[in-house]
Order: C-alpha cells, then structure tokens, then sequence
DNA sequence: GGTCGCTCCGCCATG
DNA sequence: CGGAGCGACC
C-alpha cells in the first residue's frame, strides 16, 4: 500500500538538533508546523507533505508544551487518514498519544451527541442509521403518504434530504423551490415527517450528527463555551472536502481561540456531489481574517513527466487558487496511454503488464488499478483470479453490509435501542417464524395508532386475541426472547451475549441448515463479528464503531495489488498506476456532466489529476474502444482529458499486433482532426450528437424512464386510504366493529386493551386500534 | 404464509 | 448482465 514518503525527502537543511518533528523539513512546511497561532490556511499540492505536516504540527503542539493531547481536535474525512495520522504521531513523539479528539467529522460527533443527545429530543443510547436504513424508512414515510415510489424514489428523497442537511437546513428552511421539486411541493414536508420518524426511532443518520451538534451549539451557549474552551487548537485535513455543515461546525468551534489550521488542496476537490463546497477554502482569509496562508509546492512524489501530465491537465480547468507543483526528481518514465478493443483486453494488458512489472522485482503492494467507478473492477477482478494474482478491493461492500452482518446487527440494535423498528422489521421473520407481512402490517398499524414502537406493539398484540394462535405463539416467543435478552445484557459481557442471542433466535441454526455454497462464509463472517467484538467495552461501543469506522478488514500480512476506485485512492500513493477506462461518457462520467454541467466536467478532470498523481514512477492510462454497458455493446471514443494532457509527457502506444496501431478506432486526437471519418467502428457524423447528449445507454434510459414515469402518472389514481389512527377513546358499554369479530360490546377498557364481548364469539381481548364505533342496532 | 420464477430496473463516487 | 421486487401458485 502506500508508504510514508520520508525516504525520498531531501537532505535536511536544518541543523541536526531539530527534534524530528522539525527536521527534514523545507521552509514552508516548517512554517506551517510552527505557526501555532491564529487561523492558517495550508494549501497543499498533491504529494507535497500535507499528512507530514500536520503530524508535526501535533507532534510539535505536544512538545512543545503548548497544549496537551486534552486540548488538539483532528479532523479528517475518512477513518483511514484518522488512524495514519495517529500513528504516525506516536511514532514521531515515540509514546502513544491518548486523550486527543481525531477522528472524522460523523465519528467525532457522535462521540459529543451521545453526551448532550437529550437536547435534541434523542436518548443517549440512539441509533445510527445508515444508507440502507434511511432509504427504508423513507419508503415506508412515502407508502404511508400515498406517494408513488415509483415516481418519486426513496433514493430521490434521500439524495434531497442528505443535500439539505449537508447545507445544515432544517426542514422549515428548505427553499421552496428545492422543495417543489419532489412530489409536488412536498419535498420539505416529508422531510419534516422524515425527522419526526427518526426522533421516535431513537435514530439519527449521517447527516444529523453533524446538523445536530450545531443546533446544540447554537442554542446552548453554555455547551458550545465548554467546547470552545476545551478545544484550543484545531486541526483539518482536507479542507477543501467540507461541505457548509461542517463548515459552520468548525466556525462554531473556532470561533473563540481562532487556533484553526486547515489543510487542503482545492484541485483535489472531488466531494463536490456529496455538498463539499471548493468556496470554503477559496473564502477562508475572508472568515478568519488576517490568516496566514501557506503554499506547499515542492512534490516529493512523483517524476517529472507524471507530474507535468497532471499539471498540464489541470490547468484546463477555470477559478483554482493556481499552484505550480515542481519536483527535483529526474524526469523518469512518460505517461504511457494506451488503446484496447474492449474492456477484457483492458483488462488483460493491466494484467500482463502487472506480471512484468513483478517479474522485475516491483512488490505487488506498489501497485494499483485506479477506476472512475465501483462497478468496473469487476472485469479486473475476474482477470485476476483467472491468473491467480493476490489483490484487494480497498473499500468495496464493507464488512457490515453483508447480509448476515446486518442480520445480526438487528438484533443487538433491538436489544439495545428497542425502539428500533427497522431492526425489529429487519430480523422478525428472520428466520421464519411464520410472522409474514400480514401480520407485521397489523403490528405496524397498532404501533401507529398507539405512537408506539413496533416491539411493544408486539407485545401487546402477543397478549391480545388479534392474531392467529400460531402467530400469536411465535410472536410472544420472540418478546419473551428480547425480554430476556434485554435482561442478560445488564449481567452477560456483550461478546457472550452476541452468541446467547444468535444461538437462542435460531439464527446460527439458520445458516448452518442452508444448503447454499455461501452459507459456511456466512456463519465464519458471523463468528468474525462476535470476535471483533471482543475489542470493545461494551456493546454501544461496538454498535459506533462498526456504523461509523469499521473498516473491510483484510489480511495485511500478504502482498496484493490493490484495486479501488479514484475516490477512494485519494490520499494514497503508489510505484506504478494503472489508469483504465479513460472513455466520454466513462470518464468523465456521463451522468455527473448531465447533472453537473461544466463545474462536474472540472470536478472529473480534478479526479483525473488525483489519479494520475498518486503515481511515483509510473503511470499507465487505457481507453477501449468498446464496452459491455447495462447488457449492451457500446461504442465509445476516448476521453477529452487525453488531449488536453500535454503530448510532451506521454507515449501514445498502439495495440500490439495491430495494423495501424490503433485498437478499434483511434485516438480523441485523431477524432477532433478529422482523421477518423474514413474509419469503420462507429459515423463519425453522430459524434458531435454522441458528445452533446452523452452515449446511446445514457440516452436510452433516460427515454425509458421518461416513459416509465409518463406511464405511473397515468395510472396514478385518487386511492384514498384509511391508516387507522384514529384516536378514539373507548369505554364499557359502547358498542364496537371489528374486522374479524364483528359486532361487540366493550366489557373493560384499559388504555389501547379492550376486552369485548363479541356476538359471535364472547369475550375477546383485542386492541383499540382495531375496532371502531358502531352504531347502536 | 412461503417459494419459485418472471419482469424490470440500474451503473457514480462516501461517512 | 445481475439483483430486487412482485405476482402466481403451493
């Protein structure tokens, strides 16, 4: 993976009693390092020292005196830059350093809600909620409103909802016009509904930590001064990657002391679609004024050609803050770019070319295939295993995304939060108990009708006569079980109590009954779960940490190439890199331009220079000429970011054994020049149309969708629904309907439990939100 | 209420 | 092409 970059550093220039957090470093990162006061702003080229000085920084913080590790709060945007920077810390003062806030902005967070979480109306044990859960719970917010999900997606709504609390907004200051844009006008509507829901789950998503901690800040003075207080000096990696929320979280904090050093790069802004906003750091002298700002120029990565090839590319792009990365590394290898026919030939020459490099005594960890996006590892992938070289997918489907992960995350949630109903909807049939959706629609409706959380809706239906004897049983036997289970929580050690609960729900038994090939690697990630729990002290520990930090863990011990996406290899550096898929409409990526327009079109090209300099020595770009997209052969021509790299640092190669030396068609140059008409492959005459409007998939589903949505539209029709929660108080002596029972005469009344004296047949005890008034006979 | 098989959707990146 | 979701059937 990626090294520490110390061994290409220049002699030191600094005499030889600097302690090492001083040494070795060049004028203006030794600056940065000792500015310890007022606001400073560290723009930071690609491979320039960024991580190093902060670390320093820290460490120089600690030493020198000027704060303890109580007082430093580090921020950074990703667990794995969190725990780098730690240990390099430690290695840099040689002690371990406890007691200091680092983390990412959601980790920290959640840290602080979990203490003043009763200010926002949450109890300190809340849930957090992922994707997957937030897109449910919207789901069922847009069934109980009656709003085509066809049209109007869960995924839609998320998207909006996530936007808007990134831009810190609650619900009442969504602008009107943004909530015009679902359903009519109800966009800020649902969302509102949407908050009430995850307040009465005890929950709170991604969003809301940060949201949150600056509403408490804003309103409780006494709680933001204690912070102010406390957190002297701060600390920001990647600056250029925060969106207003966190923006105004940092201002919030800051706003006292201004010792708040933020570090960045504005042409590494590639977050711009998650709500980063590149005007935080260009409008940072304005917020904190009389900063000081620093620029980091000097790049001890990379070679000279690899880093003229980004340099020359990023210069197309318009309003950066301007940096002139130079090097005193030798020229070294051109940008090599090269042609396939189509992706499993890409795929092929990676590979080849991987086994050479190898043979020559280049360690596979110094190598990585960089793609625009997840899904096209997978032709690498299967490459891979073909030739049998070791690899790994950095941040593909996380551990606790797997089902059986998730599964068994349900259950420790409920137990512990059990007014978590999507957990409790997640495992209550799991495994069958013969509780179906009939039955949970009958518990979702009680739950409603009594504002109560879907487990003790369960509760109360076990004890009533509403349901079938057979799922009465099975669904009393699943309270009595969480009864219990809550009950050895206080008493069990959490890692016993996890395998009590996956033994005694039958969910081990489960997965060892099931006669798929996957089932054994499920059961092994299940023990994999109990044992990673070992390391925490308690379960809301571990039920934090694997929601908001755990990583895909794999055996570091052995040597792998290293497969991910650009987003995710920003940060990261290697010896050799492969840049593949470098097509119009792959990369730059067809559906960010349709939405984006000419800043997406920046934001890809900002991606393009993030991947081409995490190479040291050696970068390898490949276009094919044809692709297998959604189930069809697509034509694609190459990417304009090829041209726009200047030819001076890269060898254009064509394929081996090729007339010509072109694969399928030829290159974008060849394109613009005219040259390409007399080639078969694809009309020339459809190019410009093909450029405008994006290739012939994206244009097709569009049309489809389009099609799709005129048809819901149609089919729309004014279905009024009855959800049942009416708040009818009931007293002995009225007479009642029920949907099972018929007519009755209430006997006993207590609260939401009635018991009725049916004509058909006698005493029953049932609920209130299943009967309604009737009139006298 | 469970299961099989079909249809239809989606493939952009994250904490 | 692959996965989710839904409808028909057991």
């Amino acid at each position: 993976m990626s090294k520490p970059f110390e061994t290409s550093l220049p002699p030191i220039p600094f005499s030889d009693d600097d302690p090492p957090w001083l040494a070795g470093l060049n004028p203006e990162q030794r600056e940065a390092v000792e500015t310890l006061d007022g606001p400073l702003l560290v723009l930071a080229g690609a491979g320039t020292g960024k991580t190093r000085v902060l670390t320093c920084r820290i460490a120089h913080l600690l030493a020198s005196g000027r704060a303890g590790p109580h007082q430093i709060l580090a921020v950074t945007f990703t667990n794995r830059a969190a725990s780098e920077m730690g240990e390099r810390v430690e290695r840099l003062i040689r002690r371990p350093v406890a007691g200091m806030a680092l983390g990412t902005f959601h980790a920290i967070s959640a840290r602080w809600l979990r203490r003043h979480a009763e200010l926002v109306g949450l109890t300190s044990g809340f849930t957090i909620l992922d994707t997957d859960d937030q897109i449910r719970l919207i789901k069922q917010i847009l069934e109980a409103e009656n709003i085509d999900a066809k049209r109007w997606t869960p995924r839609h709504l998320a998207h909006l909802i996530d936007r808007w609390k990134n831009r810190a907004l609650s619900p009442d200051e969504v602008p009107v016009e943004e909530s015009e844009s679902f359903a009519q006008g109800r966009g800020a509507a649902l969302y509102s509904l949407y908050e009430e829901r995850l307040r009465m789950l005890d929950a709170c998503d991604f969003g809301s930590l940060i949201v949150h901690m600056i509403r408490i800040w804003q309103k409780h003075d006494d709680v933001r001064a204690a912070y102010q207080e406390r957190y002297r000096h701060l600390l920001v990696d990647e600056y250029q990657d925060t969106n207003v929320a966190q923006y105004l979280w940092l201002r919030l904090l800051a706003a006292g002391h201004r010792n708040i050093c933020c570090v960045g790069d504005d042409d590494q802004s590639i977050y711009g679609w998650r709500g980063a906003e590149v005007g935080n750091i260009l409008r940072f002298e304005k917020d904190y004024p009389g900063a000081r700002v620093i620029r980091l120029e000097r790049n001890y990565r990379s070679t000279g050609h690899i880093l003229g090839a980004a340099s020359s590319l990023i210069a197309a792009n318009q309003g950066r803050l301007g940096k002139t990365l130079w090097t005193e590394a030798g020229e070294g290898e051109k940008v090599r770019i090269i042609a396939a026919w189509d992706g499993e030939e890409e795929a092929r020459i990676v590979c080849d070319l991987v086994e050479e490099y190898r043979r020559a005594g280049l360690p596979l960890d110094d190598i990585a295939i960089l793609v625009r996006a997840g899904f096209q590892t997978r032709q690498f992938e299967e490459r891979l295993i073909q030739i049998g070289l070791p690899y790994r997918v950095v941040g593909g489907p996380r551990f606790y995304e797997r089902q059986e992960i998730r599964d068994a995350l349900a259950y420790l949630r409920l137990i512990h939060n059990p007014s978590d109903d999507l957990a409790f909807e997640r495992i209550v049939n799991v495994p069958k108990r013969g509780i179906g959706s009939a039955t949970v629609q009958k518990l979702q409706r009680h739950a409603r009708a009594t504002r109560a959380p879907l487990l003790k809706a369960a509760a109360e239906l076990s004890a009533s006569d509403e349901l079938r004897p057979q799922t009465r049983r099975a669904l009393s036997r699943l309270v009595e079980d969480f009864l219990r289970w809550r009950e050895e929580a206080q008493r069990l050690d959490h890692t016993a109590l996890a395998q009590v609960v996956l033994e005694e729900s039958g969910y081990v038994a489960m997965w060892q009954q099931a006669k798929g090939p996957d089932a054994p690697g499920r059961l092994e990630n299940l023990a994999e779960l109990v044992r990673a729990m070992e390391e925490f002290e308690n379960l809301a520990g571990f039920l934090e940490h694997i929601s908001l930090v755990m990583e895909n863990e794999t055996s570091p011990d052995e040597e792998k190439l290293s497969l991910m996406t650009l987003h995710a290899a920003k940060g990261l550096e290697f010896d050799t890199v492969f840049l593949p898929g470098w097509e119009e409409g792959v990369f730059p990526n067809q559906r960010s331009l349709d939405e984006g327009g000419v800043k997406a079109l920046e934001e890809e090209r900002r991606l393009a220079h993030v991947g081409l300099t995490r190479a040291r020595r050696r970068a390898i770009i490949l276009h094919a000429a044809n692709r297998l997209i959604h189930g069809q052969w697509q034509n694609l021509i190459p990417s304009r970011f090829l041209d726009e790299i200047d030819p001076a640092h890269t060898e254009v190669e064509g394929l081996p054994g090729m007339a010509g030396g072109r694969a399928g068609g030829m290159s974008h140059r060849q394109i613009a020049d005219g040259s390409a008409r007399a080639s078969a492959g694809f009309a020339y005459q459809g190019y410009d149309v093909e450029l405008s409007r994006g290739p012939g998939w994206a244009r097709a589903e569009r049309q489809r969708r389009l099609a799709r949505q005129a048809a819901d539209y149609r089919r729309r029709r004014s279905e009024s629904r009855d959800d049942g929660a009416s708040a009818v108080s009931f007293a002995p002596g009225m007479r009642v309907f029920h949907q099972k029972f018929g007519y009755g005469e209430v006997r006993m009344a207590e609260g939401a439990k009635l018991v009725v004296h049916f004509e058909t047949s006698g005493d029953k005890h049932v609920m209130a939100s299943f009967v309604e008034p009737a009139e006298k006979p």
